[in-house]
DNA sequence: AAATATAGCTTGCATTCTGCAAGTGATATT
DNA sequence: AATATCACTTGCAGAATGCAAGCTATATTT
């Protein structure tokens, strides 16, 4: 019953805020994973290929399901499985993360070939819409495999 | 001449390349004052209002321009002063910071009108050429003021 | 049914990063 | 000449991170 403001910002800078919530070298790629690669469980999120460490991986998710950006379920299969799933407000997060690509890939030394990143950055809004109709769809495949795109008239 | 390469990354995955760079509370911080506030100078990144220690801020600016991400010159009239900017690559986040702002103002409390941030949505491209050219022409003054756009036609 | 394996964590500990206050050296102003 | 300002640097305490090991619940194998 106390009267403090539940949340503290640093200021009311929307980029700001954004910053507090995903502003580290972990959450980002998380949500990645559940996006585009169609991961769901922590065993597929701890052998992603990043490194991460088992109790920064739990305290993320914790922290994502908490900023409401995430939602998790027990398997109905296999119980021990926790199943975790990107909200409207997770999936919203598309085009943050389809920028953070496209300035990596043209910026640094990733290996994507000059012509994909193009292409990406050219049909930006038909792979934004097709991220967000599989979500809708709650269309398991992943968007990417081995690193190839998975899109509609082969974008 | 040693046969170690340079840079050892996470994963070759543009976005993970991308978070080892930026992703941490401060740098896109850093980034908007220079892109939106004009701002220019170690003190004016320090009174920014965020309250980013100094030891933090002179450690991200020569990690920012260790990146290629900012440049600094030394003042002409004040030779004290230390001017920073974006180069090209700088500028280029420029997306990165306009999606995580729409983000943060749509999902969180940040007092941002609902007006304002779907007009910011429909006028994505205005604001990221208006930017751009900015740069180009070396217009120095503040996109935003007082958290007011300074906009052609009033986007 | 008992033993073993697997999934999703938690714990302990050493290292690194961060935040805060104070201090430093090079200009600039009074 | 004294004082102020700018851009940092330093010291230190506390928080976050990375790594290995352990733990509990459920599933599989024998």
């Amino acid at each position: 019953m106390s009267g403090k403001p539940k949340s503290k910002h640093r200021s009311g800078c929307p980029v700001s805020i954004s910053l507090e919530i995903l502003g580290d070298r972990w959450s980002l790629l998380i949500i990645r994973d559940l996006m585009v690669r169609g991961f769901r469980t922590f065993r597929e999120f701890q052998q992603s290929g990043e490194g991460i460490a088992t109790n920064i991986l739990a305290n993320r998710l914790r922290k994502l399901e908490t900023s409401g950006i995430i939602g998790s379920a027990k398997g109905v299969k296999d119980k021990r499985k926790v199943n975790y799933r990107l909200t409207e407000k997770g999936v919203d997060l598309a085009p943050v993360l389809l920028e953070l690509l496209i300035w990596g890939a043209r910026h640094e030394q990733t290996g994507t070939p000059c012509a994909l990143i193009e292409a990406m950055a050219k049909h930006r809004e038909a792979i934004l819409a097709e991220t967000r109709r599989r979500w809708r769809d709650r269309d398991p495949t992943p968007l990417q495999v081995d690193g190839k795109w998975q899109l509609p008239q082969g974008g």
